[in-house]
DNA sequence: AGCACGCCGACT
DNA sequence: GTCGGCGTGCTC
């Protein structure tokens, strides 16, 4: 019998497989997770193509072991992982790893494996012979053990259950077997009549015959959830499985009590980051055995095992936490309608402010685009928004004069509002009024934000802490002053304007204690808080019924950035949070201060005309060659100065030289300097995808192997912010 | 990425 | 005299 080999791929920066030997008689199937020694360590990999000619290689080791703790991952998983290595020119092993839940990258069989799986006893007879007449408990469980039955029901019997177990085991009476399906009974709880939108826009969904894009363009309230929850109710009936992603892991809890109270006994599972290890295995073998029929998780369940996958939602689609922003930059909506495509099933994303590029291809016809133009709870009418011009207004601690009313006539009248800052802490800024200085990171190019709870300077890019200063280092001048306005401030202004308000702070600083957030979405329905501040973080899907008035502080800041994609984030957010305001039937009022109440960006604003807005962006890219009119991609390349960062950036560039991509010359990054480190980038930029793919391919091959010294380097294949 | 081996500064 | 700094070299 002729040696067998495997092809492994490794969680290394190494774009290459490496090949092991099989122990003779070992049964290892593409997709398994194998233990192999690399170097001087052990490391997880995962199968990816056997042999039986010897590799071409000096040395080869042998497989260490196959633990059967994960079933191999299957074949579109596989695929897809390929394609995102390919498409974002990351090591493939490093895809497969990121698309692993932790405990199966550990170097040795997962401990809760004996837990996750159901035994059986194939004889119960022969079992029951085994057993003394008098031991009534250990004949119980022999019982039981005619069907398939899962841990928790076999510990149920007696406390020694697992004990008699493995000795039965041992003599091969009792098996280990795969868990048995809970049988799903779909009947949920009634559904809401729809209108005629919606009932549209669940019946493309529901007649959608294999790989179909759609685009559900909904403002909010439009209920765009009834319409996932009737085209999954539709996909369930069919026993098919649905994938349904969210942007952040705040939203989850929400989303899947709406569910479960949607379908009873049906088996629901989340996957996200937040979950303890041995939980987000179980539920990861949940969707892949099939038992879960609808899996609800962030941007890393695009990647769990679905056999029966039949619908993949991707709500906010527009969302920028869909993508990873560090190591392996992969967006998961794309890599969704990737998935989609390779299992010929629906994928239907949903936003009030589509991406540019979801809206581009929904306008060029390939995806369908379905609209909800009414407001679904009955009633229910959009907010009014209003600018407030402060171009040559005196404000009183960030705030108009008319905000301010605004605020007090709300609070008389018993409801609530919400103040929408963009920055947290107290001043973005500390500076000396004699001499100019200001408070700056020593490790980054970036301001020192006061925080003056804790008394303390800090970096919101490195975590830098200093205490605050008592006079300016620079000239000794006592005369500091915070400048500029963070939620902290704001807060204690509010505090005390309106003394008798209840005021809450929800940002990244006050619920970074865990369950803190949800306490306070909790005090907030309940009718304890009445004047709430926050930032973007509250603008995400929290519904809040009682909101009446929402005020925008300092909307301009994405107005003129260098930054292409600013107009269209600032234009999501803002539309985001005056959806917030005025959903239980009475009108919400939105007050947006601005310097530049003329901007034609506000017109498309208050007209709550996204259609029109997304349009002429398109125009402008497209004039500009921009994307999604063209595919671009950023080399990116930090050192301890910036010179060597410029200089390795100048010679990747002449090795690009004369191809089909352009490549912008190296220019230091907007941060240029970021914990210690100098950071630069060039834009890389072609017409089509095909040539960036190519020339991506190259320089990731070339990089990899002669790494350039000091220097540390990374690509961004559709790169969402510079 | 790890983890080694490999040559130069301040410490028991 | 050695403990340890991080430069560079390799991993089937």
């Amino acid at each position: 019998m002729s040696e067998r080999y495997v092809s492994v791929a490794l969680d290394v920066p190494l774009p290459r497989v490496f090949d092991y030997r099989l122990p003779d008689a070992w049964q290892v199937a593409v997709g398994q997770r194998v233990i192999v020694p690399f170097g001087r360590q052990v490391l997880s990999g995962i199968a990816l193509a056997l042999g039986d000619t010897a590799p071409d290689v000096a040395t080869v080791r042998d497989v260490l072991d196959a633990p059967g703790d994960m079933p191999p991952l299957p074949g579109d998983v596989l695929d897809l992982c390929r394609f995102c290595a390919d498409y974002y020119a990351y090591p493939l092993g490093a895809v497969l790893a990121a698309a692993l839940p932790g405990a199966f990258r550990q170097p040795r069989p997962w401990p809760g494996h004996e837990e996750a799986g159901a035994y059986v006893a194939p004889d119960v007879a022969r079992l029951l012979a085994t057993i003394s007449a008098r031991a009534a408990k250990q004949r119980a469980l022999a019982e039981l053990l005619t069907q398939p039955r899962r841990v928790d029901a076999i510990r149920a019997v007696a406390g020694d259950a697992m004990r008699w177990l493995r000795d039965w085991q041992a003599v091969g009476l009792v098996e280990r077997t795969r868990a048995p399906a809970v049988a799903t009974e779909v009947a949920p709880s009634a559904s809401p009549e729809l209108n005629a939108e919606q009932r549209a826009a669940v019946m493309a969904v529901t007649e959608a015959r294999g790989f179909q894009p759609l685009l559900l363009f909904g403002i909010t309230g439009s209920g765009k959830t009834e319409v996932y929850l009737q085209a999954i109710e539709a996909v369930r009936r069919r026993g098919e499985q649905a994938l349904v992603l969210v942007p952040e892991i705040n939203l989850t809890p929400q989303l899947e009590a709406r569910f479960r109270a949607r379908f009873p006994g049906e088996h629901i599972v989340s996957l996200h980051s937040g979950l303890a290890d041995g939980e987000r295995v179980r539920h990861w073998l949940e969707a892949g055995d099939g038992r879960a029929g609808i899996v609800l998780g962030t941007r890393l369940a695009v990647f769990a095992p679905l056999p029966g996958l039949g619908l993949i939602v991707v709500d906010e689609e527009h969302d920028a936490s869909y993508r990873q922003a560090e190591g392996f930059r992969y967006s998961a909506r794309d890599a969704a309608v990737y998935r989609a495509r390779l299992r010929d099933v629906p994928v239907l994303l949903g936003s009030a402010t589509p991406a540019l590029e979801s809206w581009k291809n929904a306008r060029d016809g390939r995806y369908r685009l379905l609209r909800l133009t009414q407001r679904a709870v009955s009633g229910a009418r959009p907010p009014r928004m209003e600018l407030v011009p402060t171009q040559r207004m005196r404000l009183t601690d960030g705030f108009s004069d008319a905000a301010l009313g605004a605020l007090r006539d709300t609070l008389a009248s018993g409801g609530q509002a919400l103040v929408f800052v963009n920055r947290r802490g107290y001043s973005p800024v500390l500076s000396c009024q004699d001499c100019g200085w200001m408070s700056s990171c020593r490790h980054c190019s970036a301001r020192l934000v006061l925080h003056l709870g804790e008394r303390k300077l800090r970096c919101h890019h490195c975590g830098h802490e200093e205490r605050v200063p008592h006079a300016c280092p620079d000239c000794g001048n006592h005369d500091l002053k915070p400048v500029g306005h963070g939620t902290q401030r704001v807060e204690a202004a509010l505090e005390a304007l309106f003394p008798d308000a209840n005021l809450l702070r929800i940002d990244r600083d006050s619920t970074r204690r865990k369950g803190a957030l949800g306490e306070m979405l909790r005090r907030v329905h309940a009718g304890e808080a009445d004047l709430l501040i926050g930032t973007q973080m509250l603008a995400k899907g929290h519904d809040f019924p009682g909101l009446a008035l929402v005020v925008v502080l300092n909307a301009d800041g994405g107005l003129f950035s260098a930054d292409f994609r600013a107009e269209e984030r600032l234009f999501a957010q803002l539309l985001q949070v005056s959806g917030r305001a005025g959903r239980a039937g009475r009108e919400g009022r939105v007050l947006i201060q601005t310097h530049y109440p003329e901007h034609p960006f506000y017109g498309a604003l208050l007209a709550g005309d996204y259609a029109a807005f997304a349009d002429t962006q398109l125009q402008e890219r497209r004039a500009l060659a921009l994307p999604p009119f063209s595919a671009w991609a950023i080399l990116r390349g930090e050192a301890k100065q910036l010179q060597p960062a410029l200089a390795f950036l100048r010679e990747t560039k002449a090795l690009l030289a004369g191809g089909a991509v352009h490549v912008a010359d190296p220019v230091p990054a907007a941060l240029a300097r970021k914990a210690g480190w100098e950071r630069a980038h060039v834009v890389l930029s072609a017409t089509g995808r095909a040539p960036l793919q190519a020339a991506l391919r190259y320089l990731a091959q070339t990089l990899a192997e002669t790494p350039p010294r000091g220097v540390r380097w990374a690509l961004d294949v559709d790169p969402q912010e510079f």
